[in-house]
RNA sequence: CGGGGUGUAGCUCAGUAUGGUUAGAGUACCUGGUUUGGGACCAGGGGGCCGAAGGUUCGAGUCCUUUCACCCCGACCA
């Protein structure tokens, strides 16, 4: 892509309605702009972050076995009457009539609409498991929306739900769930952790919560050095004050806090600031049994399914990864969800021999297949420089003075260092990088 | 849903106490020139139903009433 024809609006500005860096940075660097009260546009590069987390999600669970779907959005008031949800979730389902005086209600969670699908089409054991997933707009009218991505009331998440002939085998696929999700944050480039964690007003017993690592996370978990067991401070302590004062601390003092206990594989556990990015729960027979959805088992008789279900918050993940890899300039992208991987940056663009050898460069590497950016602007090396790190392509070739010499400089974002290199290498050396 | 706050240019904000020429700044944008390795400089220019509706007044961005939106603290939150 061509940054002098790509709508990527940036700005210097910090927005006023924006606390969190990743709020604040998404924003600058245009990747998403506010709509209202948690609702949220995706520009071009939010867009291609979008659905570069939405494939690593994709290609991860379908290898597991899973089979994607994807539910209508609006659904019949009905649905929620026959579970009973209608009432308990309250105010949180917007609710909204068509042209005949009908109630539908915008899908916060999809539990009755999955199982009303599998009822009645899976009746055997011998159809058994079978685990169903979406990855589909959201809507939850929050009481107070707030932190850009982390929490609107408009968000795109990951949703499945897989059904059982036996709480064994349920429980089976809980924990191949669990090895799915921690491939899947890994391929993302996070530094996350597994924990337990209560399973809240869906019921069910069994039930882990993924969270990524960042001082901005609302939930405080404590985490064993050595080995991988974690958990929700809410689930440890029944003590609400010393919840409250826990949950109060930032990551870095959090990790000042003695912990008297030890983790029982003998190390030393300590305190974490965690973003919630996916929870799966075992549900057990809660929803099949109030929506008398039922299979024949090996006798011929009729058994509700055992369930079990599984969540990604895949929107919450774009502010997740900025919240865990930014600096002062901007955005830091993990080589998995950078919008794209190389920035070329022509310092001089009245200078025809660094347009050229930028051009070139560019069209090698689109050739080759690689993401890549080139800025063509009539712009300043310092305006674009700042462009680049405020967006965050994980690395920038800067194309400038040195190029009489023969060289060029490779810029890694991360690391913020500049190496140069002959110009006859740089297609070769970042070939190798990326 | 309780408490607090803010709505003025694309963005960040002055101006409102004490009503009074044609509503301002910075930034962004357009034109021309200079500049070209860390968000440049000079000159010129365009851009506003002052959130909306109603009211008081000779006169309202400013005062009154109503309403909408957004933000912050809390409660809530698969």
């Amino acid at each position: 892509m061509r940054r002098s024809r790509a709508f990527i609006p940036t700005t210097k500005e910090v927005p006023a309605d924006a606390t969190l860096p990743s709020h604040q940075f998404l924003v600058r660097a245009g990747f998403i702009n506010s709509q209202g009260a948690g609702l949220y546009n995706f520009l071009p590069l939010g867009k291609i972050v979008l659905e570069k987390i939405r494939t690593i999600v994709k290609e991860e669970l379908d290898r597991a076995g899973c089979n994607e779907v994807q539910l209508s959005f609006v659904t019949p008031m009905s649905l929620w009457e026959r579970s009973g949800r209608c009432e308990t979730m309250g105010k949180e389902m917007l609710r909204i009539k068509d042209r005949h005086e009908n109630s539908f209600v915008l899908s916060p969670t999809n539990e009755e609409a999955m199982v009303e699908l599998v009822k009645n089409r899976v009746t055997s054991y011998k159809d058994l498991p079978i685990n169903l997933y979406q990855i589909n707009t959201k809507f939850r009218d929050e009481a107070r929306p707030r932190y850009g991505l982390l929490r609107g009331r408009e968000f795109l998440m990951k949703d499945g739900y897989s059904f059982h002939a036996s709480e064994d085998d349920m429980i089976r696929e809980f924990h191949l769930m669990q090895d799915t999700y921690k491939k899947i944050f890994t391929r993302l480039g996070l530094d996350f952790r597994v924990v337990e964690a209560d399973s809240g007003a869906i019921g069910g017993s069994g039930s882990r919560e993924f969270h990524v690592l960042a001082d901005s996370g609302e939930d405080t978990l404590v985490v064993c050095q050595s080995c991988e067991y974690g958990a929700n401070i809410e689930t440890l302590y029944e003590d609400e004050q010393k919840i409250d004062e826990l949950q109060e601390k930032s990551y870095e003092d959090l990790q000042t806090q003695s912990i008297e206990e030890r983790c029982s594989c003998g190390a030393k556990l300590s305190f974490k600031k965690g973003i919630e990015v996916g929870h799966i729960f075992q549900l057990g027979t809660k929803y099949s049994e109030a929506l008398d959805a039922n299979f024949n088992d090996e006798n011929g008789r009729a058994k509700p399914f055992e369930m079990a279900t599984f969540g990604i918050g895949v929107s919450r993940l774009i502010a997740a990864v900025i919240e865990q890899n930014h600096d002062e300039n901007g955005c830091i992208w993990t080589k998995s969800t950078t919008p794209y991987m190389v920035n070329i940056l022509v310092s001089n663009i009245k200078d025809e021999a660094q347009v050229e050898a930028g051009e070139e460069l560019y069209s090698k590497l689109v050739d080759s297949g690689v993401e890549v950016m080139i800025d063509d602007r009539k712009e300043r090396f310092g305006f674009k420089m700042k462009d680049a790190e405020l967006i965050g392509f994980v690395y920038t070739i800067i194309i400038g003075k040195e190029l009489s010499n023969g060289l060029v400089e490779i810029y890694d974002r991360k690391t913020k260092v500049k190496t140069s290199v002959e110009v006859s290498d740089v297609f070769a050396k970042i070939m190798e990088l990326i």
